[in-house]
DNA sequence: TGAAAACATGAACGATTGAGCATATGTTCA
DNA sequence: TGAACATATGCTCAATCGTTCATGTTTTCA
């Protein structure tokens, strides 16, 4: 279904308390790593398991190991594991949304 | 459940080039500061000189001016001069679309 | 003209961070 | 058991980042 409602109406003045501001700065930095964004586009339409993604990613199981921490943390991601391998998907509808939200913005 | 295919890129999501995937990243990596994401807040809803922020924000005017530059570069904020003084707001709706696209995340 | 106001900028410095390396943990199977 | 495999985790360090301090630039007005 098209999205092209408005936004509801910004409450006047009302600036959200800083702690949920510092929450918002933390969750987009997360997505301001560009190892990080191609592990979530890795993810955006299927399931992978940790070697799968370093493959699609061209990064070292490691490094990607580490990311997915942050982005499990950050309940970008979310994992089931099945005998020794884990795998890993976008924790829901949300994620795909702010990424596409910045891609509007940045294909201009 | 039968997406048995090997190709490299999936048939449906085509993964984004790494350069745009860079871009996304940039865009996200300015979000992710509570600075920059109270000066964004403060202009929500209203235009701002530079001292204005400051007050608002409550930051050093050196502070806010390297952020604003920060901002500015990404094309976030826009600008207008009258006078000595410059006015800040935020460039579009979408800057509004994302921040509350990642405050619908955070709230939950 | 000159001073003051409003903003921008350059250098420097402490804090944060992503990745590499080595190693640890957990799981399967012979 | 033990070996092989898949993943996670400490530690470290170079690179990046945000702020401060001092100074530069632009505009106004007496």
């Amino acid at each position: 279904m098209q999205q092209e409602d408005r936004l509801p109406p910004a409450p006047e003045g009302t600036v959200p308390e800083d702690e949920v501001l510092y929450e918002l700065a933390d969750l987009f930095r997360v997505f301001g790593d560009s190892s990080r964004i191609k592990i979530l586009y890795a993810l955006h339409d299927t399931e992978l398991c940790v070697q799968d993604i370093a493959d699609a990613v061209q990064m070292s199981q490691s490094a990607v190991s580490h990311q997915l921490r942050v982005l499990k943390d950050s309940k970008l991601v979310r994992f089931r594991r099945e005998g020794r391998t884990v795998y890993y998907a976008l924790d829901d509808d949300h994620v795909r949304s702010i990424l596409s939200m910045g891609m509007e913005h940045v294909e201009e």
